[in-house]
DNA sequence: TCAGTTTGTCACAGATTCGCCATACAGATT
DNA sequence: AATCTGTATGGCGAATCTGTGACAAACTGA
């Protein structure tokens, strides 16, 4: 009972590579390669998982998401242009459950495609709201609040709270945290990671002079507070 | 103990650039000019990951990747013109774990490094959290504690404990705990570790009088005690 | 284009940590 | 016991790290 991966992709070459990785790797693969013919296809195979080039031709690839989420909640994995921002954030507020970079690795693809399965069968809810305390970060609604008050915050400001919260107690560094949030594209210095610090304690923490939540670890870089050092 | 980076390029300047850029992060780098030398300097060399431009001279990239697949799952990123999106797709077959599109940034290059080493050995449950009786440091939150009691440790005394406690029972010179704490090339007095060990004792130890964990070998170094010690 | 955001960088102040010294203590050696 | 070598400790200036405000650059959306 293998399962049905829906693929969407007009450059042939990707297609072509993804889909003998894929089936390699014991999955059956169907694909399609503008906007419309996804859609349909999407109805008539019913595949567990769909992956979803954003650049399309005719329907937009954000467009074909909307119209799947529509009725399903199949996991999608969204490929995107390196430079994009602004697709990807827009590709996760659609729920997209991953997104690859363009150029990925095919290999790649393949261990985010099994972890984004497991993830969805494991039958975890997925998590699309971050609480601690008095925090809440919906990542559907990109939107934060504090004690009920929305806050607004930076593209920069909401991925770094939403990476941290989503690894409460662990410490990164300030190279993980622009590699995360960013990719590995990153072109600045790590301290600029302190400035986006400072200003998201200053729009969520009571006291942004005695920090609860956005901890600094000395000589090593940041973290969220695990549950127990909120009290 | 750091990694080992075999770098295959046949542009002086390119790798001149690459090897200062990844050293200066920690690597040890070994280069190669051609295909054959390639070949030759992975099977002595053994590094931990290999940058391979595709475009040498002699032997073609793409074969030199097929030789080192043939008896290795060693991580390879491709270095690749922008345009040549059928070189591209022709490593990815081959099982490039990255590829990075020249003209690149070092630090880019360095930071996709970092990602794909993290990945592969992501694979090896590690040893992330170290215990002796009443001691627990959690490399990932960097933090430790003694008998449930969150203790706060300055980067210096949490480097030499955890470092200690993965090697329980061995001994340690003060150079050698030195150079493993803070990297090879460190100039100061070995006399400093003597006030780290005595202010972590104080921390940790219930009486740091007559230590029970870290355990001074005269005239040698220090130890963590071999849990039979600890008895 | 232009105004308003957002982000990156710099410089400096404040906080924390580290290295090292002087000295006291402990273990080895004769 | 006397002596010598090695280790522990307290403390202080130097070095390192972080927080912050200001400003410039990059980006967005009209």
């Amino acid at each position: 009972m293998s399962k049905r991966i829906l693929v969407v992709d007009d450059e042939y070459e990707v297609v072509k590579l993804v889909r003998a990785y894929l089936e390699e790797a014991g999955f059956r693969v169907a694909v399609a390669s503008d906007g419309p013919s996804a859609v349909a296809q999407f109805a008539t195979y019913q595949p567990a998982l769909v992956i979803l080039d954003l650049m399309l031709p005719g329907l937009d690839g954000l467009e074909v998401a909307r119209r799947i989420r529509r009725g399903s909640e199949v996991p999608i994995i969204m490929l995107t242009a390196r430079t994009d921002e602004a697709d990807r954030v827009a590709g996760l507020e659609l729920g997209a459950d991953d997104y690859v970079i363009k150029p990925f690795s095919a290999r790649e693809l393949v261990s985010r495609v099994r972890a984004v399965l497991r993830r969805a069968e494991g039958g975890l809810p997925k998590q699309k709201l971050l609480e601690a305390n008095e925090i809440r970060v919906d990542l559907d609604k990109h939107e934060v609040s504090v004690r009920g008050q929305v806050v607004e915050l930076t593209p920069m400001e909401f991925d770094l709270l939403a990476f941290l919260m989503q690894h409460p107690g662990r410490v990164f560094t300030r190279l993980q945290l622009l590699e995360a949030v960013r990719g590995a594209a990153y072109e600045s210095f790590d301290r600029s990671i302190d400035a986006h610090i400072k200003r998201l304690r200053q729009k969520i923490e009571h006291d942004p002079k005695a920090p609860r939540y956005v901890l600094t670890v000395f000589g090593v870089g940041y973290k969220f507070a695990s549950p127990r050092d909120q009290l």
